[in-house]
RNA sequence: GCCGGCUUAGCUCAGGGGUAGAGCAGCGGUUUUGUAAACCGUUGGUCGGGGGUUCAAUUCCCUCAGCCGGCACCA
């Protein structure tokens, strides 16, 4: 062996190439560069893989070392703080066993098999041991094992689910363990070199049940959720963030800006109050406004219908468990509420004979439907059992299936944009396992929709498997102000409707053909997108939209008729107006309606109701502007004009 | 549906085996006020429902419901 055989050429991220021995670790090499890198080293990254800083280079290489301020740093520490709690969980409470535990965004989760259940009390006691490892400053070790060793080693600790992960592994896969200090666990690294290197910016958050791979049928397990930051100000600010989503949060808003509530008696369902049902409103004369300027046309069908449709349509026997049946005491019948639109509006196509020359019909309804959702699926008026759709089916011919899809998803773009929704991701739901139609029909329909995303220029994510059992779709998810994405808007291919209803129409040649079917909707569920609404805005509408658009609050009792005549002329103007007349001081009023959220006050004292003026302050804005009353009013009914009449 | 937590006045919340409290809101007054809380007085609760233990339960135990956080689900 010469010497050049056990040189390799190590390449550092500024283009520098160090010559190093065969086997040399990245920690050597980051010492060599400086103490001081060598102290912030966290783990390497060799040929663009993470790595541990103490694996031997065998080849020529790139290598970068990773230090705090990079930002693979963070799934380093939460990897490493899995562990951390891993360990700290097993050293307080012997017998548990340790099952796997990723990394999450903002943190990291382990899950536990424990008899007994973790309770929030225990939280910061593991915390606390936690940090106590971290000042161990335990050094890390990593072993390969055979498959075997491994196995029975982990089956001998009791640690059973360690054991069948490891039988499950690809026979390709090395099998490292892990030390740090003396507990060790099966993992595929890298890790950072000690405890100490963690740092403390981390925090338990939550305890949760999760069932073993994420299957209902299996052991539900204990997980443990925390969130760890590269510093303390990293996780301060984390924690900020967690309380201003908490500000927003539709629930809270709800009830202090009253705009609805939920209770026992109707679980899952929403008591609209006045002001949310402006807010409702509003949005659905919007969308209404919208679809009729596309050739759309309006339609209301029944609630309940028969238990024979809803055996022909098929959600009989696909959808009876969601849905809530109605039995009729003297007449023998079995009716069920309505779980979704389409059977209707297949119903209303098929009354009288039509021709190609008809198509497409875009059939569109805002439809009350109800589905029995799991108890613990419902969520404020996020996730609900009652809700209505801004739902549409397009009656097409097939080969007009591209251009209509392109339409629908076009007004949703539209829409949303309108709206303040500019972060839009759109998913493409292939064929599931269990469906109905030939392969020939879904290559078809998938290619269809394909199509449409191509010709508008829109990215979109595959989503294999996805799609209904009738057919695939197009599901858009929109991003609020926060970050958060909320699937929302949907455009559907339906194989099976128009099949299992006889759904025809006459074509050019005389011959009855089936007509494509299309469902869409843009906002989804009112409820749910007034909830997204909501949030995105934390209850500041734009001025359109505000329940209250604004208060002509008074300052002394003599304004009192002059505020009224005020309203009177506003709401003559279109907007929602209400007058504060109440025996309260203005700095009162001025903070009451700020916490409303209203975005107008008209402040009208003496000097006002003398002049004919009056004084705006808007939500937020300290300065203020005195204007005639006719210039006032005919300001806010321009800005309050929504976004499809500007 | 599953695991855990929670449920006290209209709202936000404190309390705790001997029969319940605060702030705000509400109501009644006084005050006529200029841009984020004027002052005085005052009403208000089967402590989520049911059952049990106890001389005594809002408090402890069981059970049901709802809500919250996850998991599963979202045709």
């Amino acid at each position: 062996m010469n010497a050049s055989d056990n040189s390799i050429r190590v390449t550092l991220p500024d283009g520098a190439v160090r010559v190093v021995t065969r086997g040399t670790t990245p920690a050597s090499i980051a010492a060599s560069i400086g103490p001081g890198l060598a102290k912030a080293a966290l783990a390497a990254r060799i040929n663009g893989a993470l790595a541990d800083l103490d694996l031997p280079i065998e080849a020529d290489a790139t290598l970068s070392i990773v230090t705090r301020k990079d930002a693979d740093a963070l799934e380093l520490i939460r990897h490493d703080c899995a562990h951390l709690l891993a360990m700290a969980v097993q050293e307080l409470f012997p017998g548990t066993q340790v099952t796997i535990g990723p990394v999450i965004e903002d943190g990291f989760f382990y899950d536990f098999a424990r008899n007994e259940p973790f309770t929030p009390d225990d939280l910061p006691r593991i915390e606390a041991r936690m940090k106590e490892i971290v000042a161990r400053d335990a050094a890390t070790r990593r072993e390969v094992w055979p498959r075997d060793k491994a196995i029975a080693h982990f089956k001998a600790m009791g640690e059973s689910f360690k054991a069948e992960i490891i039988a499950d592994l690809p026979e390709s896969e090395a099998i490292k363990i892990y030390w740090h200090g003396d507990w060790h666990d099966l993992c595929r690294g890298p890790h950072l070199m000690s405890t100490g290197k963690i740092g403390t910016a981390f925090k338990l958050m939550k305890v949760a049940g999760a069932y073993w791979r994420g299957d209902s049928k299996n052991q539900q397990l204990q997980r443990i959720y925390g969130t760890a930051w590269r510093d303390e100000k990293e996780l301060a600010a984390h924690l900020h963030r967690l309380e201003e989503a908490e500000k927003r949060d539709h629930r809270r808003l709800g009830k202090e800006m009253d705009l609805f509530h939920i209770q026992e008696e109707a679980v899952g369902q929403v008591f609209w109050h006045p002001k949310g049902h402006a807010l409702y409103r509003t949005l659905e004369n919007y969308i209404r406004r919208k679809i009729d300027a596309r050739g759309y046309v309006e339609v209301k069908t029944p609630m309940l219908l028969d238990r024979t449709l809803w055996e022909r349509s098929g959600h009989w026997a696909k959808y009876r468990a969601n849905m809530f049946i109605a039995e009729v005491e003297d007449e023998k019948k079995t009716l069920a509420i309505k779980p979704m639109n389409c059977p209707g509006h297949v119903q209303i196509f098929n009354q009288g004979l039509k021709s190609y020359r008809d198509l497409p019909i875009r059939m569109a309804e805002f439809g009350a439907c109800h589905r029995y959702e799991p108890s613990g699926a419902l969520s404020g008026i996020m996730r609900v059992r009652g809700f209505t759709q801004d739902d549409a089916h397009i009656f097409c011919e097939p080969h007009r299936m591209v251009d209509e899809a392109i339409k629908a998803s076009e007004l949703i773009f539209e829409t949303y944009r309108e709206l303040g929704f500019d972060d839009v991701k759109v998913k493409l739901s292939t064929r599931p396992d269990e469906r109905i139609g030939s392969d020939a029909i879904w290559d078809k329909a998938e290619a269809d929709l394909a199509e449409a995303c191509k010709r508008l220029s829109i990215p979109y994510d595959m989503n294999p498997g996805e799609g209904a059992f009738y057919g695939p779709k197009l599901e858009f998810t929109l991003f609020d102000a926060i970050g958060r994405g909320w699937q929302c808007g949907t455009v559907q291919v339906d194989f099976n409707l128009p099949d299992r209803f006889d759904a025809e129409y006459v074509a050019e040649d005389g011959s009855r053909k089936r007509p494509a079917m299309l469902h869409r909707a843009v906002l989804g569920s009112m409820e749910r997108f007034i909830g997204v609404v909501i949030e995105h805005y934390a209850g500041k509408f734009p001025l359109w939209l505000a329940p209250v658009q604004a208060v002509v609050a008074t300052i002394v009792s003599d304004a009192d008729d002059y505020a009224g005549e005020v309203r009177r002329q506003l709401r003559l103007a279109g907007l929602r107006v209400e007058a504060d007349t109440r025996n309260e001081k203005i700095n009162y009023k001025i903070r009451e309606h700020s916490l409303a959220k209203v975005p107008v006050m008209l402040v009208a004292g003496k000097r006002e109701a003398e002049e004919g003026t009056v004084t705006i302050r808007r939500l937020g804005v300290e300065k203020q502007e005195t204007l005639k009353l006719g210039d006032a009013i005919a300001l806010l009914a321009k800005e309050a004009t929504p976004p499809d009449l500007r």
